[in-house]
DNA sequence: CGCTGCTCATAAGGACAGGTTATGCCTCCA
DNA sequence: TGGAGGCATAACCTGTCCTTATGAGCAGCG
């Protein structure tokens, strides 16, 4: 019951060219570049990342001679990006910033015993947002030690329940009994295909009905998001097939198997590239809430009050 | 008149551990890790990667070391994720992502020439929404070599009138004589500060003459985005800084230097990081139009018109 | 039952990237 | 006219990542 089992997909261009990572600079001269671009000094740059300005010299070179792009302006008194440096680092700010997510992601999943504060999140929590609000933690309180659990709400629970973990965050309708909790955002499941479909043309809104008539991609009974639909349709959603990940679902309705069924949170960027298309639903309950949850009379206190303050909007 | 002149910022923990780089895999880990979730097994993942099978055995064996954690669960008959290997792939395909905007993008920059379409973008767009344009093209029309001008919006238009380009895309109020455009997105102006700031608390609108009133950080005169909040304001916005490019500003905004004005698509990371806070503003025309331009009788045809169709909502 | 085909693991060697120290040149400023 | 800070070059070292060659576990089939 773990994860992954996709399906054939027919994009991305694995062509010619050789893996990304030989066109991409890797993220040690990214990083070089964003504190270049930050201190206006090759030297500068290099001391805060602990390296020798000759290291640092050779490695924008290398990165600008790789990109055949000039990225640096040098002069005898600094070094200033040049027009595309300065957009060549936007870029590159992103790709940072993802790596920072995922090195606060993993740090969180590493540490499991010793912490001062033990988070349990559901999934799709735990993938798009959790990372971000770590790394705001991080910001705020660099010594604050956390430690991640994801599973499905009823382990969340459990967990708190079980005094295993100290804070939870769950995508759900309901909250279990011992728990208190409190609503941090609101979510929406929203119906999406990819860009071929004839769905993905539609103005008109789609009725429930037709919604519960179509057979839709979908993850597995169980999981928060199939209880959600399922509730709104009144137990009818019928399935043209059931996976076990959210990436598993959106890696078949990309590639066109049929519409599916996801949070907008985990569709946004597929949304933001036209890989998926939102179709519009009227008169389908499909939003719920994110919340926060401790157990009853445990309000959060010290870090985990921290990190609860950072998650509301 | 390039670029980057960033302030002093307190944030980011360049701390004890050394850089990112040490802590992150590389890319070429990260790409190996997608393909061995896709593919089911470590043998596939190198072929798809032109590597051998020791190599990425190897790879992903010293990526689990370097991290702490068990990603994968080998096998006789084939390689699955654990449940927090799924979990890092998800965070891991997010890293790649932007390393493949990055990509993109920078490989419009460099094929300046003998490009079957030539875009001139404004700083805006180039730097947020063009990757991604882009990388949905080539996931379509993979063999058509776009190349990339970013300039502020009078310099896409003489690039177009001059036939330097084929297409454009600006952030505007007005579309200058001889060009035809036609709207593709809607953008706003928000009022933003770090979190700390006394108006990050305010609940009532901020009132126009209020905002007039106070010194804010800014781009500088003649950015499209100076451009649209002194017409708002009536030509009276007071800059407390003026800085050359957006970054710049965020940088400053984020430090508390004070309350900055810029596009939702500038800081919609920072507001989901809650770095930066939003302020409501009553009464102020901040919206403006994002628009795609060509010369007037010269229709987008051929790559042009598709790179257009990927980007209407 | 043993062959064939798939999987992953290990061992030994080579290429290269990225780091270091040492040194030189340029420019601004006191 | 030093001195300080900036960048570049050269020579060398080391570790990482790749390769080829080989071994071993599990499945299906004649």
């Amino acid at each position: 019951m773990s994860s992954v089992a996709e399906p054939h997909q027919a994009d991305d261009g694995h062509g010619p060219g050789g893996g990304l990572a030989h066109r991409v600079p890797d993220l040690g001269a990214l990083e070089l570049l964003l504190a270049v671009a930050r201190l206006g000094s090759l030297g500068a740059a290099a001391r805060e990342l602990g390296i020798t300005q000759p290291a640092a010299s050779s490695r924008i070179r290398s990165m600008e001679r790789q990109m055949g792009l000039a990225l640096v302006d040098r002069s005898p008194r600094g070094s200033r990006l040049t027009d595309t440096g300065a957009l060549v680092t936007d870029w590159a700010r992103r790709v940072v910033e993802a790596a920072e997510c995922f090195d606060a992601g993993a740090q969180a999943l590493r540490s499991r015993r010793d912490s001062r504060l033990r988070v349990a999140a559901s999934m799709t929590i735990a993938e798009y947002l959790l990372p971000g609000w770590l790394l705001a933690l991080r910001a705020e309180r660099p010594d604050t030690a956390v430690s991640l659990h994801a599973g499905n709400s009823a382990a969340v629970a459990e967990r708190l329940l079980a005094n295993e973990a100290d804070l939870g965050f769950v995508e759900g309708l309901s909250v279990p009994t011992g728990l208190d909790s409190v609503v941090i955002a609101h979510d929406h499941l929203i119906v999406v295909t990819a860009p071929g479909h004839p769905w993905a043309r539609r103005r008109r809104p789609l009725a429930a009905s037709e919604l519960a008539a179509t057979p839709l991609i979908l993850r597995e009974k169980g999981s928060g998001t199939r209880q959600v639909l399922d509730s709104a349709l009144g137990g009818l959603a019928r399935p043209l097939i059931e996976l076990s990940s959210t990436t598993a679902v959106k890696a078949a309705a990309v590639s066109g198997a049929g519409p599916a069924v996801l949070s907008e949170l985990a569709v946004r960027e597929e949304l933001a590239m036209r890989r998926l298309v939102s179709v519009p639903v009227e008169d389908v309950a499909l939003a719920r809430d994110l919340r926060a949850i401790w157990p009853t009379g445990h309000r959060p206190v010290g870090p985990a009050r921290e990190l609860l303050s950072l998650t509301r909007g």
